[in-house]
DNA sequence: TATTGTTATACTCTATAACTATA
DNA sequence: TATAGTTATAGAGTATAACAATA
């Protein structure tokens, strides 16, 4: 039939629900929202982006989004710059302070959580990927997407 | 090193946020918010539970759910009920009409977002089942997890 | 005309903690 | 003492739409 598919969609679920519940106190405790970890963890190692990308890749609407880099910019996490090329747009990164945000609690999320996968061999990790990939590959040809789409980890909530 | 498993959960990540954003729009077309489709979708197909294992399920603490759960009930989607064997608990169910909008809502999320996976086979979904409850185990080893995790589709969203 | 980002509104969710009532 | 749910508070995210500046 043609809902076949929800298990799994609802498995995914599932698994990303527990991995932000493990995860989570790690984030909370760095004094950071949901949506201002999936922001810097989107800006981390990149040069930056413009709101339209960030919003692209974290779901969060232009009018938030204001908002949202806000107040990273008055914690001092991120820092906007005119982008000259096209007058509408900024180009948003990472101060330094945000990098070292992102180069701190990030560890440390990574350490604490990732203690489950202990176990997990190479080939585990590698067939894992390759499901998810094509997976993702799958879902997403539902909407055509922004061909930019990059490797900034990110939504490790 | 120890951070092998962040490109499987980013790609997790990735998956559902398609999948939600594939799916939202149906949501939001329903008048209901991410929140509350979750409990709908949480208690459709059972005879409904307390607020605690809602909470346990959805990841709503107790007292957001209290106001979630009283804009349904104002929305006459679902109805409480004082357990008789613990009066300090309700039991919270869908009303008919709940029992409407999950049967209603759902399909018509189901029927649109799962065209993607049309060209799924048997095997296809079988396989990716298999991969998706083993990673479910890992991740869940994690937290101690309530025995009574049962089939419920949710967080459909 | 279309797009980037801002502003404004109204609502909803969130974390947290103190509280009531049962157990 | 511990647990189920309520209330209160302060902050944050959300959808939506009207708006400015630029393309």
């Amino acid at each position: 039939m043609g809902e076949r598919f929800l298990k799994s969609i609802r498995l995914l679920a599932d698994c990303l629900q527990s991995y932000e519940r493990l995860s989570g106190q790690y984030v909370r405790q760095s004094g950071l929202t949901h949506a201002q970890f999936d922001i810097i963890a989107t800006l981390g190692n990149t040069p930056g982006m413009s709101y339209k990308e960030l919003g692209d890749k974290t779901l969060i609407t232009k009018g938030t989004l204001t908002g949202v880099i806000e107040r990273l910019e008055q914690k001092g996490l991120v820092e906007r710059q005119r982008n000259d090329c096209d007058k509408r747009s900024f180009f948003v990164r990472l101060t330094a302070e945000g990098e070292q945000v992102f180069c701190n609690v990030f560890p440390q999320v990574v350490k604490e959580s990732g203690k489950v996968f202990a176990h997990y061999s190479e080939d585990d990790f590698a067939a894992l990927e390759k499901t998810l990939t094509d997976l993702k590959t799958v879902i997403t040809a539902g909407h055509t997407e922004c061909p930019s789409t990059r490797d900034s980890t990110k939504e490790i909530i």
